[in-house]
DNA sequence: TAGGCCATGTAACCGGTTACATGATTAG
DNA sequence: CTAATCATGTAACCGGTTACATGGCCTA
């Protein structure tokens, strides 16, 4: 899942400048799997454009900078197919909270109630992203898409609130006696 | 979450060898959240000796290379805990199941079902080890995370199993059409 | 008038992986 | 005899981020 074809699938939704690329991947519909940075947008562009993979074409609007928008070609097309068709490696999950969590005695309660009362409401704020897009969107991957990440989500959510207090306990159990000495 | 406090986590659990660690971050009960490679582990083992924050003891068995066993000091352990204590930042989820997902109709059905399928192995063995965690377990914190990624997991996989074919169906629609051209 | 948004782009850096080098022991 | 497992380590590479450079327009 390397950026290129990142940009190649979101462009096959639609056209897009490199900044609204960027908007997508780290608040729209692509945004609960992908954050990229524009350091990584505007070079690999630029190389899809000379590799023919897009087109490029700079839209003026009055009072506002120059946008190059960009659209998929054919071959753009077909790379993307090629690099989905493979099949896909495993999901990459990294969880900072889960590394806390684990670790829950030796961070304490304070520390802990905090991650999870963040996770809540990052989950919450996701599920209501997520919310929006079921309402809005009518391209039938994106909405199985968008309604098993809400689920998977709702799911997650639910357990949190109903075992965030055992966590909590867990990290107490230790307070004050931070593990055995070297 | 980088490999630094990934290791002086592993080694605040119990003292290991390079090549322990990256058994357990790739099988053991970490390998869900992470898996680090010998080019990481070895260098970043060796700066963290440098630095105090493990120690380092070679055991020699007969028959068998040589060890060079780790385990983490009290200044280890301090740095682990500031490492842990800041606010976790965001889970990094990257799927490119999902990414198939949503460009179901330029992959086609079954190329998509292939990889549904996968998936579904996929979190079938991912179940099957966690339920060795919670049967042999018996780390409390540890335990908590076993149980909330086992209860994720196991709707996860009901779900998919559930609309697979939903997925499968949308991959068809434009099966042989591949979109519109240029 | 200060700060935020729009918009594009580059250069330096960095965290990590891949591939390689080495070598003994054990299981098939 | 071959392959796998145990075990450590290095060097080259690479994909990506961070920080910087630039500048006009709009809002508070």
């Amino acid at each position: 899942m390397n950026v290129r074809t990142l940009i190649l699938a979101i462009l096959n939704f639609c056209e897009a400048s490199g900044y609204e690329i960027k908007k997508m991947s780290s608040e729209g519909s692509f945004s609960y799997f992908v954050d990229i940075s524009y350091g990584s947008i505007y070079p690999t562009l630029a190389r899809l454009e000379a590799e023919g993979m897009v087109a490029g074409r700079v839209e003026s609007h009055a009072g506002k900078p120059d946008r190059r928008i960009y659209s998929i070609t054919e071959r753009g097309r077909a790379e993307l197919v090629r690099g989905l068709s493979q099949p896909p490696q495993k999901d990459i999950f990294k969880s900072e909270f889960l590394l806390q969590a684990i670790n829950a005695p030796l961070v304490g309660p304070d520390v802990m109630a905090a991650a999870l009362a963040a996770r809540i409401a990052n989950l919450e704020a996701e599920i209501a992203m997520l919310d929006g897009i079921i309402a809005d969107c009518d391209h039938p991957a994106t909405l199985w898409v968008a309604n098993y990440g809400k689920r998977i989500m709702t799911t997650d959510l639910h357990y949190l609130k109903a075992h965030r207090n055992d966590l909590v306990a867990i990290a107490g159990q230790a307070a004050g006696a931070p593990q055995a000495a070297e």
